[in-house]
DNA sequence: GCTGTATAGTTGTATATACATACGATTATT
DNA sequence: AATAATCGTATGTATATACAACTATACAGC
């Protein structure tokens, strides 16, 4: 079961999409019976940090196109975890958890700290730190005009 | 067009999976016009890497599930890009790069040149570093057992 | 008040990805 | 040799993701 490190992969790309593949799998297996896949978990993360918000806002804090989530969100409220209500105007939708939301993301809270803590455990302290810092940086600094 | 810079977000996953889905784009953009996907690209310059690979020995490079290339290769093959022969036993296919696959690697080059320029001169060297190197080991420890 | 442009969201379509399962080929066990 | 376990791959199905094009709304300038 001692799975062999991964080879170093000269693309910056392929080598954050196969990190984003295998660290995903972590938490869907963390997440496992907790009735949320890893993006749902993500989803009703963000709209509580968020409070009420708009598919838009939901998409910038997430760099996630819009069309995504008018596919995404839409199985959330099915489900009754989020519930749709007006916005400032007649285009605008905000999204906020209902209160049966809110109870599937505690209840999701444990699974997703045992990754969390599973990951940050098995990693030196400043690739934690990296995780979450300066991926961020990275993300912005890879939207910045030529 | 100053693009607001990137919220932290407290899950690693969250965190790893929006920074792939930015730094994508930004490959995908340069990429255009070659007529490679980031991902066939991925796939043209891992097989060039390995040379003859079975789909496992891809997948097991690019921690990508077996299926999936069952998916994304044939797409490759009828394009000409790569070629299957005998592997060692029946079971075994051997995937290789046709020449035309080496000419379309070799015309995509300089395109993912320049995203891996534009996205590593954005970027503190640490940084780039840590895509390269530490991205690696952190899917590593993903993987180990709990 | 028009008219043009920008904003919020949806739909059609395509690719990326994985899990469960199946199947043939190989290797291990008895 | 018969059987069982394993390996390499494929298929059915489901989710994740984005681009192009569209609709509806809002706003800005005249």
């Amino acid at each position: 079961m001692a799975r062999e490190s991964l080879p170093l992969l000269a693309c910056a790309c392929a080598s954050l999409r196969r990190t984003a593949r295998v660290v995903t799998q972590l938490y869907e297996t963390e997440l496992q019976g907790t009735g949320l896949r890893a993006t749902q978990f993500t989803l009703l993360q963000a709209l509580e940090q968020l409070g009420a918000a708009s598919q838009g806002a939901l998409g910038r804090l997430l760099a996630l196109d819009a069309t995504t989530l008018s596919r995404t969100l839409p199985p959330l409220e099915r489900a009754g975890w989020i519930r749709a209500a007006a916005g400032r105007d007649r285009r605008e939708v905000r999204w906020s958890l209902t209160p049966a939301g809110r109870r599937r993301l505690a209840g999701a809270l444990p699974a997703w700290e045992r990754a969390q803590e599973r990951l940050r455990t098995g990693l030196p302290a400043k690739h934690w730190r990296m995780l979450i810092e300066d991926l961020a940086s990275v993300g912005a600094a890879a939207r910045s005009p030529r």
